[in-house]
DNA sequence: TATTGTTATACTCTATAACTATA
DNA sequence: TATAGTTATAGAGTATAACAATA
């Protein structure tokens, strides 16, 4: 295996690490990954049902479910574009805001064991190769 | 935001990434992400259900469904222990074996563009840096 | 006509509970 | 009794196709 197929490795073996992390922290709170993942979107701006679905790879009639259920949780809104009929508008109400926020914290809580076995001298560099490798990628 | 966080959102977001180009090419061959997870384990050695189960961290029952459609398609077959009456050993087919390796290798090249984006020099130590990372939370 | 979103439908994924067979 | 696995059930996630409303 050469340099690159280790690295690769490292990078899937990695992913499916922080998913079985962040599921469990979803689940901990009765919500798919899926559902955490439209509302850190949403949490801070309101985004339509199309940006929503383009930006999670989803289909739109999936992303229309997806709401469905989260407002019927009480933690997005529906609200029509006053410039364009057509277009619904998705906002996170202040329970899903806190939700959020909830998550977000656990997430960083029980990621730390694997980020602190990085030594703390090569933490910024080890962001910057990943924010690099993204950024190549149209994810920075 | 500290070091920290800010390396814990590096590795979010890069699952986030790597997670969709996996999904992508999974549903190319028709797979979902757990069905090539499931797979993968089965690829080079037989692996009771329950082992499965607990590998993937999902139900058994959820287990048994997932196996029932691959043999369905042909990709595994059970077979008895003859050491264990109630133990049934997942194994790879042919074709399951085959289109492993297919979705490996389409792994490895669509994820180049990310890796390639790492300096090779570079590339040795962020794989060890991972690497440190996830044996640290008992994924080495 | 094209775009935005929802609905109808069908299948997969998932867990819980109940079950069968074996140990 | 305990363990391995399956089945029944129910709900969520997902895409495709058809649809209504708006542009």
């Amino acid at each position: 295996m050469d340099r690159e197929e280790r690295l690769t490795e490292a990078l899937v073996r990695t992913t499916f690490h922080v998913t079985a992390v962040m599921t469990r922290i979803a689940a901990e709170h009765d919500l798919s990954l899926t559902q955490v993942r439209v509302l850190g979107i949403v949490s801070d701006r309101r985004v339509r049902v199309t940006d929503l679905a383009a930006r999670t790879g989803l289909d739109k009639s999936t992303m229309s479910g997806l709401v469905d259920r989260a407002v019927a949780r009480g933690l997005l809104r529906r609200e029509r574009s006053p410039h364009d009929g057509r277009v619904v508008e998705v906002v996170a109400t202040e329970a899903g805001a806190r939700l959020v926020a909830e998550i977000r914290a656990a997430g960083m809580r029980e990621l730390a064991p694997m980020v602190d076995a990085v030594p703390p001298a090569e933490r910024v560099g080890l962001a910057r190769l990943l924010d690099t490798a993204l950024a190549a990628v149209g994810q920075g």
